[in-house]
DNA sequence: GCGACAG
DNA sequence: ATCTTGTCGC
């Protein structure tokens, strides 16, 4: 599939980003559905990377996406989109905010990666349907979710080394012995420092998910793919005129 | 009512 | 997210 369909797709998915919050609410219940919380990541090493920046004041955001190939870290694309935001930030709606300007930047790639991985939470969401489920289920791209902050869910003591993860469960009976219900893991991407919130966005599994994460991190706390959109996106803000 | 709360 | 200098630690 092409890059050049993608719009075709959002089209058939009816996506509507400018609703309110109650509609807003609801979409998430009917499109968790739709997801697809399984698939490999053996063979994945072309990878894109997203992210936005802001305005200091006004309404407009900036949206990157740069693909890179995990093998050598090389960028084999990129691209971007500017607009007026609407929505505002509200915890737990944040893909209602960014997703507009992410989806139209995804649109002007000229090629299609293997998965996508995106900052903010795939299913470790209070719906089940984070920004990165909600992107990677429009885009039809496996997807991954991957927060510096914990937006919900609970976990156990992690080990200080690179590599080592705890699962990141939603909270069960209080009073019960099962453990909560699986939404992510918490992944320490560097020794000693502050760990990641890895959660599948869509096609893709748990272990797929912190795989690619790992895979895609090199020298630094944040998986290359990511550090790179971020400094485009701020880097578009600082030179727009 | 109080505390939590991705970016 | 954004506004910001220096500073502590490996």
């Amino acid at each position: 599939m092409g890059i050049q369909n993608i719009n075709k797709k959002i089209i058939s998915f009816n996506v509507e980003f400018n609703v309110d919050y109650k509609e807003a609410v609801l979409q998430q219940a009917r499109l968790r559905d739709e997801l697809v919380i399984e698939g490999e990541c053996r063979d994945i090493h072309i990878v894109a990377g997203a992210d936005v920046s802001f305005e200091k004041d006004g309404n407009r955001i900036f949206a990157a996406v740069v693909v890179m190939d995990t093998n050598t870290f090389e960028v084999v694309d990129s691209a971007h989109h500017s607009m007026i935001t609407s929505f505002p930030y509200i915890p737990g709606l944040l893909s209602f905010r960014e997703g507009p300007a992410i989806i139209k930047a995804f649109e002007n790639l000229k090629i299609t990666p293997q998965a996508i991985i995106f900052d903010g939470q795939g299913i470790a969401h209070q719906r089940r349907f984070g920004l990165a489920s909600h992107l990677g289920l429009i885009l039809r791209i496996p997807s991954v979710g991957c927060a510096k902050t914990r937006l919900v869910g609970e976990f156990g003591e992690l080990s200080r080394e690179k590599g080592s993860t705890t699962p990141l469960t939603l909270n069960s009976e209080p009073s019960s012995e099962t453990s909560g219900e699986l939404t992510g893991y918490v992944v320490r991407t560097k020794n000693g420092v502050k760990p990641l919130f890895v959660s599948p966005g869509n096609m893709i599994s748990h272990q797929g998910a912190v795989d690619i994460v790992l895979s895609s991190t090199g020298k630094y706390r944040l998986p290359e793919p990511i550090r790179a959109a971020h400094n485009l996106a701020n880097k578009l803000r600082v030179e727009f005129k």
